[in-house]
DNA sequence: AGCGTCATCTATATCGTTACAAATTTTTTC
DNA sequence: GAAAAAATTTGTAACGATATAGATGACGCT
């Protein structure tokens, strides 16, 4: 089936303007339905969007026409004229960690937006410009209609601008704002915890734990489940103070080298990244150290990979295409609904 | 800095129709700078064009205001106006193991993109629904400017498709069609060959490779250079029967699990895929096999995942990064030029 | 008849931009 | 100094959709 050549000049390539049934090939608008139906335009329109002061009988032959000559909206005219893009950004950093993290994240938002007429426009923020920079720009120039990040911060630059502008938007991981917004988070305090009180558990008499970047909320959140853990039972601890979790994988290895050949070497290890985890057992191995038995781990897993991964690792199962599909869910339950929707929901650890 | 309220109704909200600098805030459009320089619409537009027709002072002057004002061209009407998108399509299946293997693509394509106009829209393809859908779908209805896919097919509908248009695409990877059309892939034969001589060097008797499904091109570059070598070398060989790349890594382990428990048991293993790689070492791991010495593994490296894998696994490394660059910029000078461009790159293995 | 009510349908204007042809001004030429 | 040529600028009409207000006809009521 040829569409005809779309590739230099589209359909402005064709000057076949007699609105007639010239060939079947024109791509069909509005109009085409109304000379096909007799019909005027508007009503057309208007039909196609169910509206009640049609007669029904009208409506059905519309629709009906419109399916038999495969008729869709044109997103361009649709958007310049009602403002609506009928898209939903998701900004984040390309770098490769925060992509792969970001990975199963897209998964449950292409679930979350399938069968709407919502697209998913990965917006890049590059770390040498200010962080909210895409956010003003999206907003200013109406590029979606909602916004979607990650790694917020307590106090977040782009939360206070997009609700300053009542712009929808959801973001994975919570502020320490005054006022309410919606999020998605994971308990990373009860992973944190979790993940301490089950090393202990397991013998381990001093903890280790690799926090991400301090600016970040869920940093917080982690620290405050590891020390009231540590606290709890009275252990000694460890928190690293020249990596985090956003570290490349082979500074966390050699840091970890460093650290476990000097004295005190701690024999329980936290992990909230899945390669970085993966550092701390190479650091260990390259050590001679046995995992499970000198030293001890429990990682965040976010994928399958430590299923594959021997001696088999403890780990804390965080579900980000589950948070995905939540987000996109949210953003578009707040896209739709005129009044704002103030929706906070934590996945918690299992 | 507040923008208005941009959430519910968007700009339509404001009845301030009278067409002065009542307020700054109001969106400038061509129409602002029109009434602030004194010139004709058209004359504007043209200017920001560039158009050799105006004026050099003229051309600076409208340019002058347009940044003092921070003016930018409303994507929607250009769309609308041109039939241009300013999008590039991304259609892919949103399955982790494929999303994972696309995130550095990604990144390379957002570098490319950036400081353009173009967007990157993430395209999903559910794999019940028709391979060609969404391709035709995007054509169809003019949603992007250019199509990028992956995993192409030796007789790949959509490249056919595609080529019938004349619509800018790239594709990674070859078909083995007759004309001639622009892709980027990876030299998988290269890789395969590579592995295998590695292997056969190191003292292996018996090769075992797991490859791609058979209907993707690259899995008969990948078996040809697998074949060629150890013809080459008049060494044993298998090929996995029952699972291919695209299969669950548990899968994957328990097969080899049951595959290594049986007589004539292979002693190297390729493996293109980097979770499935870690599967084959789980699984040796498993039978108490010491990799490095029982068995060696080749494995396809595409992140830095393996610098942290221990014991030490010999890789060949492809950098999808790059292909994303290149597929991106490739993209845009088709899509710019008039003439078909036909470009086919192959990265090397090095 | 005359008038209002209801159910349908339609004409017009507009979103912001660009293509095209035409109009205006300036410069050159004889 | 007038006509021709060149250099600028401008008006109008789209692109395809929708919001708004208005038109049409059928029907019932007094």
């Amino acid at each position: 089936m040829s569409l005809g050549d779309l590739g230099e000049k589209g359909r402005r390539a064709k000057p076949e303007r007699e609105s007639g049934q010239a060939g079947g090939n024109a791509k069909p608008t509005l109009k085409t339905i109304a000379e096909l139906t007799g019909l005027a335009v508007t009503t057309v329109s208007r039909a196609l969007a169910d509206a009640p002061q049609i007669a029904l009988e009208t409506r059905q032959r519309v629709r009906q026409v419109a399916s038999e000559i495969g008729y869709l909206p044109d997103r361009a005219a649709q958007r310049l004229r009602t403002g609506r893009t009928n898209v939903i950004s998701l900004v984040l950093d390309p770098h490769e960690e925060i992509l792969s993290y970001a990975t199963s994240m897209i998964k449950g938002l292409t679930e979350a937006l399938r069968g709407t007429p919502y697209h998913l426009v990965i917006t890049p923020h590059f770390s040498d410009t200010p962080q909210a920079d895409p956010v003003r720009h999206i907003m200013r120039n109406r590029m979606a209609d909602g916004i979607i990040f990650t790694r917020t911060e307590p106090s977040d630059e782009r939360v206070k601008l997009l609700m300053e502008n009542n712009f929808p938007f959801i973001c994975h991981g919570r502020t320490e704002l005054a006022t309410a917004h919606p999020y998605v988070d994971y308990d990373n305090y009860g992973f944190a915890y979790l993940a301490a009180r089950k090393l202990i558990a397991a013998g381990c008499r001093k903890l280790f734990i690799i926090l991400p970047p301090e600016r970040f909320t869920f940093a917080h959140h982690m620290r405050h489940g590891f020390m009231t853990a540590v606290r709890e039972e009275g252990v000694a601890f460890e928190i690293a103070r020249d990596v985090t979790l956003d570290s490349g994988s082979d500074d966390i290895r050699d840091y970890l080298f460093r650290r476990m050949g000097e004295p005190g070497r701690p024999d329980g290890f936290i992990c909230g990244g899945e390669v970085s985890a993966l550092s701390v057992m190479a650091a260990a191995y390259d050590h001679h150290l046995e995992l499970g038995k000198d030293v001890r781990l429990v990682a965040k897993q976010t994928s399958g990979l430590f299923d594959q991964i021997r001696p088999r690792v403890e780990t804390i199962y965080e579900d980000l295409a589950e948070a995905g599909l939540l987000m996109g869910r949210l953003l578009l339950k707040r896209i739709g609904g005129p009044q704002p929707i103030d929706e906070m929901r934590v996945l918690q650890t299992v």
